[in-house]
Formats: structure tokens, sequence, C-alpha cells
DNA sequence: CTGGGGAAGGGGCCC
DNA sequence: GGGGCCCCTTCCCCA
């Protein structure tokens, strides 16, 4: 009897361990699974917000095309980013103003480009005009000329942008995409308001406004329609200082969004700046080594992760560069009045120059602050970029790195795929940081590079190189057939056609051949513009 | 005046 | 890092 009571007492022991592993068994597969579902449900979660985000983003397009359309006379848009330099050189001070008789605006029609005097090439400022809020601002890009660049008065020039001309050309030659970035600018009252249709995040900017004489909020109709001005600032000339006067908050709904802590970060991002201008208060805490990159990258593409109305940005000199699904809700209620940099212009300079990265919820601890530890002096032919792989290995994940290669937009160099270092702005892939810095100067406009002699900054070295031989005159490239000469080698290959008679681009529609693209563009618009 | 064409500049990307 | 290539734009000239 007793063993049996000890044999029972041992099975219960055993049942009882089995039961205690089971349950441990049950809970880890639970855990396992909750953990899959919550992973699921995260997934779902970012769609969700991406799917939202393409409609707000539609909602806006709809909203600026009818405030457009109603308002057409308020509105100047240009496409002066794509060879907005070339004036400097040629002294060419050019306004592009929408002809008149246009009550209609079109993405793809001409856009007027208002270059006042005096401002740099690089200080381009992009705006959206959203909605019906934007009523009297006068939406307008600006080109902007450098301190010493010579100036000329403006002209008036028209022109068609965005006409799908490619698709007409030689079959030969197959379209290719256009990836030219459109810039706008938007100018206008300091305190005028540009937010969403929806209104459910703004993005309230400041206007800095250098100025000389009376208070630049006073005169709004100058700030609308005057000429922008890029004051000379000694030692700041391309200074792009992003401030954060107040806590911003990165905030979705669902709560699994970035958080930026701290309740006064002072966030500033420079790309060339004086170094003793450089303010940097980066207390910002943005936790992207905890694989919420994803978040960030994607809030920034989707909608630029604007803040809760009411936040207040000051932007210095911010040049803004809008991709294709950027930030559209600009909220400028508030004003904010800089210390002025003008330098005998009457006129009030409304210049912001801002990167994507100067998102307030992710310039503090971005990779984009790279860029910092570049610290592009104009006279630098070779800024750093020490940080850049850590940065980049850093804030990158798996994740992150499938999508991008799944997106197309996969390494476009060689290199082994765990030496890949991938855009912050459009995740194309490199072998190396400095590559993905050079090629991120694409979304952020910097250029580091400095002509001394013209004060034109470029992106790379080799575009200073090349410019130089502007100013030195030194054009090693001879024509056999006519010893003319050039300073670039693709310049002689397109005079090459002289001599040649070369004419590849044909029109499909009527045969005629030209020699260059823009011919049989130019033909294809007047002839076949229905097309 | 208009359109075609040459020259020359910047920008971007690939290698 | 730099060369090569292509794109785009602007200025200018000329028929």
């Amino acid at each position: 009897m007793a063993d049996c009571m000890v044999f029972h007492t041992q099975i219960a022991s055993i049942m009882e361990v089995l039961a205690n592993a089971a349950v441990a068994e049950i809970c880890k597969l639970v855990d396992d699974d909750y953990a899959v579902f919550r992973l699921e449900i995260t997934q779902r979660q970012k769609e969700n917000r991406t799917l939202r985000r393409k409609l707000q983003l539609l909602e806006l397009k709809v909203a600026r095309e009818r405030v457009l359309a109603s308002r057409p006379s308020s509105v100047k848009i240009l496409d002066g980013y794509r060879g907005m330099a070339r004036g400097h050189l040629t002294g060419g001070y050019r306004s592009f103003v929408k002809p008149g008789g246009h009550n209609t605006w079109r993405d793809d029609q001409p856009i007027t480009v208002d270059e006042g005097s005096g401002t740099s090439p690089q200080h381009v400022i992009v705006i959206e005009s959203a909605d019906a809020e934007a009523a009297g601002l006068g939406v307008k890009q600006h080109r902007s000329e450098g301190e010493e660049g010579p100036r000329q008065s403006g002209d008036i020039q028209t022109g068609v942008v965005g006409v799908p001309y490619e698709a007409m050309e030689d079959p030969t030659s197959a379209p290719q995409p256009r990836t030219r970035r459109s810039v706008t600018e938007v100018s206008g009252r300091p305190d005028s308001v540009l937010k969403s249709e929806t209104d459910t995040k703004t993005l309230t900017v400041t206007h800095r406004l250098l100025h000389t004489g009376s208070d630049h909020r006073s005169d709004p109709e100058r700030l609308g329609l005057g000429r922008l001005v890029c004051p000379p600032a000694p030692g700041s000339e391309y200074l792009t200082v992003f401030h954060q006067s107040q806590r911003m908050v990165h905030s979705h709904g669902d709560g699994d969004a970035l958080d930026a802590g701290g309740d006064d970060p002072s966030c500033s991002y420079t790309t060339e700046m004086d170094p003793g201008n450089i303010s940097l208060g980066l207390e910002t805490q943005t936790d992207l080594s905890r694989g919420e990159w994803n978040q960030y990258s994607s809030s920034l593409y989707a909608e630029g992760s604007l803040d809760k109305k009411g936040e207040v940005i000051v932007v210095d000199e911010v040049t803004v560069k809008v991709e294709s699904d950027a930030p559209l809700t600009w909220n400028a209620d508030e004003t904010h009045v800089g210390e002025g940099h003008s330098q005998g212009n009457t006129s009030d300079f409304l210049d912001y120059r801002e990167s994507i990265e100067t998102n307030v919820n992710v310039v503090t601890h971005s990779p984009l602050h790279v860029f910092r530890d570049c610290d592009p002096v104009s006279t630098s032919m070779a800024p750093s970029d020490s940080h850049g792989r850590v940065l980049f290995s850093q804030v990158l994940n798996s994740n992150d790195r499938a999508r991008a290669q799944s997106q197309g937009g996969g390494a476009t160099s060689g290199g082994s795929e765990d030496k890949w270092f991938f855009c912050m702005f459009c995740n194309k892939g490199f072998s190396c940081p400095q590559k993905v810095e050079i090629h991120q100067r694409v979304h952020t406009g910097g250029k580091p590079f400095s002509c001394t002699q013209c004060h034109m900054r470029f992106a790379q070295a080799r575009d200073l190189k090349r410019h130089q031989r502007v100013h030195t005159g030194v054009k090693p490239y001879s024509c056999p057939q006519c010893e003319k000469k050039f300073s670039r080698q693709d310049h002689l290959k397109m005079h090459l056609k002289v001599h040649t008679g070369e004419r590849p681009f044909a029109c499909m529609h009527c045969g005629k051949r030209f020699s260059e693209r823009r011919y049989l563009r130019i033909h294809q618009q007047k002839n076949h513009s229905t097309l």
C-alpha cells in the first residue's frame, strides 16, 4: 500500500512537472504568436498610415489644384532649380512669369520664375500652396543669385514645362524617366498660412525675413511680389540653420511613431555654414536604433511628419526641396523676425532653405547630421564624411535594406550587400558612405564646393573643377575638324554633330530629324502639341 | 518675329 | 575622386 502511495505521489509529481512544462510551452507559444501578431499589427498599422498619408496627399493635391485654379493670379511657380545658376555666369537675371491670359494653373504649365536680385542660387524656396488658406499668398519660385555675382535686370520668358514629350521622340531613343526635382518656392506674407485641407498636421514655419528698414510684416504686398534678396551675409552665405523653437512631438494616432523628447530642443542643421554660426542643440531624442527608422523614413516621405498645429519652427535660410510626396502642409501662422542680413536692398528677404531632413521630428539624430560633420567650407575640396558609415549602418536595419532592394533602389555600385549604404531619402544603395553623402546632396541641396572666383557652389568636386575652366579658359578638347576648342568633352561631342550631320532624334509623327533632343521636343510641342 | 542651330553652363548618374 | 555621358537650360546667331 505504501508503495502504491509512493507511486501515486511520484506520478503526481511527474504530472505536475509535465503540466508545468506544458504550461510553459504553451506560454512560450502564446508569447511567440503574440509577438508575431503584434508585428503583423504593427505592419498593418504602418500600411494604414501609408494609405492615410496617400489619401491626405491626394486631398491636398486636389485642394491645391482647386485653389490654384481659383486664384491663378496669386500663383507664381517656377522651375528654376535646374539650371538656375546658369545666369550667375552669364549675368542673366531672368524672370519667368506666367503668361497672361492663362487663368488656370496646371503643374505642367509654364512655371514662372521671379528672380530677384542679390539672392544666392542655392537659396531655393519650396512651398506648396495647399488650400484656400493660402489666399493672397504669392506662390512663386525665386531664383537666387550669389552675392557678388553679376546682376542684371530681368526679362520675362515663358516656357512649357512638364510636357511628356519623351514619348514622342524617336522610337529608337527610349523615353527616359525624368528625375529632376520639383522645386517650388512660396513667398508671401510672413503670416500667411499654408495648411492641409484636412488640417490634421500642420507645419508652422516662421519666416525669417531679412530686411532693411521697415517691418517686413507691415508690407505684405512687397513680401509677396517683391524681389527676393539673398543677402550676402558674410560667413553665412550658405547658412542653413533650422531652429526648432518649441517642442516638437512626432505623434501619430497609434502612438508608435517616433517620440521627440525634450521640452525645448533647439535644433539646427547646417550644410554649409560658418562654424562660428553653428548652433547645435540636439537634445531631441530619436530612437532610430530601435528599428524605428522605417517609421521615421516613411513618415518623412509620406508627409514629412508634420507636427501638431501651432508649433513653431524657425527656419533660417532654408531651402525646401519637395520630393514627390514631400510635405505639403505649411502653416506659417507665426512669424519670427530674424536678424537681417540685408545689405542695402530694400526688398524683404524671404528665403527658406530646408532640406527634407529639416523635418522637425528627425532633425536631431538623423543621419543627416553626417553633413554637419562635413562642415563643408567654401574652399574645401574634401568634405568630411567620417561618420557616414557608422550612422548609416546604425540607422538602417535589415528591413530598410530589403525594402530598398525590393523597391528597385538597390545598390548602384558594386560591393557586397553588407557594405551597402542607403540614401535616407530614396533608399538608393551605394557601396560607400561617401557616395551616399554625395548622392544625398541631390536631396539636401548641399553644395560644399565653392568657386573662389565667382562663389558658385557645387555638390561635387568634379563639378567645381569643371566649372573652374570657365575662369581659367582652359579648353583641352579640340575639334579635329575645325580646331575649335571646348572646355568639356561632351560639348565637343555635341559639336562634332555639326560636322557629321548626325541627327539622331526623329519626330515619330512627321519624320523630321534633329541633332538634339531639345529641338525635337520643341518641334513636337509646337507642331504636335496635341500629342 | 520665329524657328533652327551652335555654344556653353550646371546637374545628375554611372563606372 | 574623377572621367564620361547625358540631360536640361540659356544665350546667341542666323536664315
